[in-house]
DNA sequence: AACACTTTCGGAAGCGTTTCCATACGAGTA
DNA sequence: TACTCGTATGGAAACGCTTCCGAAAGTGTT
């Protein structure tokens, strides 16, 4: 039924420009060894037929893929789709293809690296946004795949990611400086890797701490990640008898959600109760919310660039690169009101 | 340096398996005609060297890609983020492998049908999210490609979507069922097929008509897709004599940039004004935002399915699968307010 | 007991490239 | 003029699989 389109080979090529299969396919991948009259005659040949390697049949005797594989825990998630459009655009331009793997849940995951169906499907693997297990890692390197991670960490492959701790500390301090002192923090815990504690907890306390400020476990609240969660949360602080003037959330997705439970609580974020996130997804922008910026597409990019190096067989100097964050001020944050701040 | 993984064959698993190359073929693919205890044998013996079959030399010689590629505008938003993971997760387990292939632009649009990079590379290709050119169809079929398409449409080619005229009518006539009479309409016009005329207008100024109410073109803006058009629009809107009562919004992420400048003129949305979107994007839950509920997610499992058919070279009996939508009531719209009503 | 099937199996041919090797041809060199 | 070398070129071998074909062995029928 299928109307087969009409399939030009190599050999067609080589015959119909009168040379040898060998030259015909020297003269098509730009190799040396091939007089320019000759090439150029093969080139011509090849335009006019409409001619295209087959990608099975170079690779199979190259032995190499030309294909990477991207591995995502969430693509609806504007962190995640962003960052996999920064990898995309430049591998692309590499003329690598992208396989698209999406690993949601633990099962996912784990069929993913136990029935390895990236195995001899590509010459290496992005991780994004979470961490490969040890075995996991193993699995990989030993079918002499390329590693490297975008927006997670590890030791044992390169990675590019922001510094959680020095975000958080951005964004406390700037809570602090304002004059807050009753600061809450809404933890997000990720689903996907629970025992995963991230580094934005830390700066939270240090950054308390060396204001001298005594920490109240009252105010520090965690949950799973999610909009939904945040509301929660907020709600729970809202209830206890002295609330905090400000609330510091890992995500601001979290914040988000926060953000409702003040409003259908009649109160102004910014006014009565500041509030600030991590990330500066666009609903921060559409809430007036203050949050402190990363540019997930640029991880991406940088990802891919680092990827490419290694395919290359270069030395990648930096292990692990850190993309900058820096604050962005909205409407939900302000100094404490004098009511509330004593 | 790199050190190649062992390499494991078809002809050491049926050597070790003690069977004939072809046989352990067939064992391995499931086919027909090998004994069980044989099969078992051959499929033990590759389990435990961690055989794979090698994907080039099997479609070389099969002659088929077992790829899909996927062609999506833009990946950070949720909308085309939800088909793809839908596309994604019926597709793996199809055994299909998924090509990513992100065409932002005109530009990366027009490159990617002009190199066809897909050529000889995939089995198919699933348009998500907008239309195809004729000539861009042409020369996909002319390739033996199948077609589909999840989130657009077209008379050409299979595709599923939502009913925009009957969403549409969805948020009008709850509107209008609230006693609205003078209704705003924020159209988003897609930067990527400008000329592309949405059934969501036309629902507009027929249900009004129907209502017999008279249309106000002071009350329909158009502008740019994206939230901070939706802020500005409504910023017009706040400025003309006498403002609408209620604000039907093409999508929820105008829609939230709509509710951002209600809030800064210290307005409540639901209370002063009603604000209405489609989506039921995740914002829209965070914003308590009212709004005709889609799923992209089973859009995308959907055309997975579709495409599947169509692969297997079953006929498909619906060219265009309209999946339903929804009314999703939260606290942003409400009755007009008296003072506001007359 | 002979015959016709059916089931199981082994291996060769073929898929479309790349690459290695042998050959041919000129151009320098002594 | 004879000899060496480098550049072009053709073609075979290899890449690892699927599939076709014929052989072998088992089953049932008359």
């Amino acid at each position: 039924m299928q109307e087969v389109p009409t399939k030009v080979t190599l050999v067609d090529v080589a015959r119909m420009a009168g040379v040898g299969i060998g030259t015909a396919s020297r003269a098509l991948s730009n190799a040396k060894g091939v007089a320019a009259t000759t090439r150029a005659r093969v080139l011509e040949v090849a335009a006019e037929h409409h001619y295209v390697v087959s990608p099975e049949a170079s690779r199979l005797a190259k032995g190499n893929t030309g294909r990477v594989a991207l591995v995502v825990p969430h693509l609806s998630r504007w962190f995640f789709g962003s960052v996999v459009e920064g990898l995309d655009s430049v591998l692309h331009h590499a003329n690598l293809d992208v396989l698209l793997y999406q690993v949601g849940d633990q099962q996912d995951r784990h069929d993913f690296f136990e029935q390895l169906p990236a195995r001899r499907k590509v010459d290496a693997v992005v991780v994004v946004g979470f961490q490969l297990e040890d075995p996991e890692r193993k699995r990989l390197e030993s079918m002499g795949v390329q590693i490297v991670a975008a927006g997670g960490q590890s030791a044992a492959y390169p990675y590019i990611h922001i510094d959680d701790y020095a975000a958080s500390r951005q964004a406390m301090d700037h809570l602090l400086y304002l004059g807050h002192t009753r600061i809450a923090m809404l933890e997000a815990v990720d689903p996907d890797q629970p025992h995963l504690v991230s580094r934005r907890s830390p700066a939270y306390y240090e950054a308390l701490t060396e204001h001298g400020i005594q920490i109240d476990p009252a105010l520090v609240l965690s949950g799973p990640w999610g909009g939904e969660q945040g509301a929660t949360m907020m709600s729970r602080l809202l209830s206890i008898p002295k609330p905090p003037t400000a609330v510091f959330a890992h995500f601001d997705e979290v914040a988000a959600g926060a953000m409702r439970t003040l409003r259908r609580a009649g109160l102004q974020p910014g006014r009565n109760i500041s509030l600030i996130g991590i990330d500066d997804h666009p609903i921060a922008e559409l809430t007036d919310l203050t949050t402190i910026r990363q540019k997930p597409f640029e991880q991406g990019v940088e990802a891919a660039r680092m990827l490419l190096k290694l395919l290359r067989g270069e030395q990648v100097e930096n292990q692990a690169v850190a993309m900058p964050t820096e604050l962005v001020i909205r409407g939900s944050t302000a100094p404490p009101t004098t009511r509330e701040s004593r």
